[in-house]
DNA sequence: GCTATTAATCGTAAAATTGCAATAATACTA
DNA sequence: TAGTATTATTGCAATTTTACGATTAATAGC
């Protein structure tokens, strides 16, 4: 068929697979690297920095912008990036959550 | 095109992106939190209570394995499947530091 | 108003993902 | 050895993702 049943997990589990979703590319990784390291990011950086064209780069800001994880504001020409502080926060908590809900000291398979 | 240009990432970049995209789906995660759950689960358990047809659960759990997140060794007739624990203890590092790379302290748009 | 610069959007093509029925493979059991 | 139970694999269709050239929209500077 080819898409997500989404309406027979929960709330959390699809949360967490879109963001992970919007993560999901070394691109998107890059972008989010950058604006971290610079936090000020504009697009037309990325372009000359990544090797991927203009009309791509604009798509995954897009989508990490969907994803909440950034957000951007007109400034002049340009369009300044950053990244989301509620949503990345959001992330830290449910991820921890979600990798420290494994405990590795019981002996298994 | 449709493909990834792995190339021109890096390899941190491109190792956190196929961690991520590994979990990238509703269906992975509520697998995984089972066998965090159970901490010894069997294909045929999540078969019943997933409402996944058994070849595309064997499919997400094949996908799970090729990522290294999960191990699985024969028991009898059928599999165990748990957390690899040095995978995750390197996912639960490098995500803890790329997240924590992020201050929200300084101001922005 | 006109032009240059920047970013978003559209259209398209190639490839990957998701899901399932059907089938194959594997290992117990009688 | 035949039969049963469990998981993996195969083949297929629908959808999504990735990428880019071309075009469009918006804004600053002349």
């Amino acid at each position: 068929m080819g898409l997500t049943k989404t309406e027979i997990f929960t709330e959390e589990q699809n949360l967490l697979a879109s963001l992970f979703k919007a993560m999901a590319h070394p691109a998107r990784i890059a972008i989010l690297q950058r604006i971290i390291l610079s936090n000020t990011c504009i697009c037309g950086d990325l372009v000359g920095e990544l090797g991927l064209a203009q009309a791509t780069i604009s798509q995954h800001l897009k989508e990490l912008k969907s994803a909440g994880l950034i957000q951007g504001t007109i400034e002049g020409v340009s369009v300044c990036y950053c990244i989301n502080p509620e949503v990345w926060k959001l992330l830290e908590n449910r991820l921890g959550e979600f990798l420290g809900s494994y405990k590795s000291t019981t002996e298994c398979c």
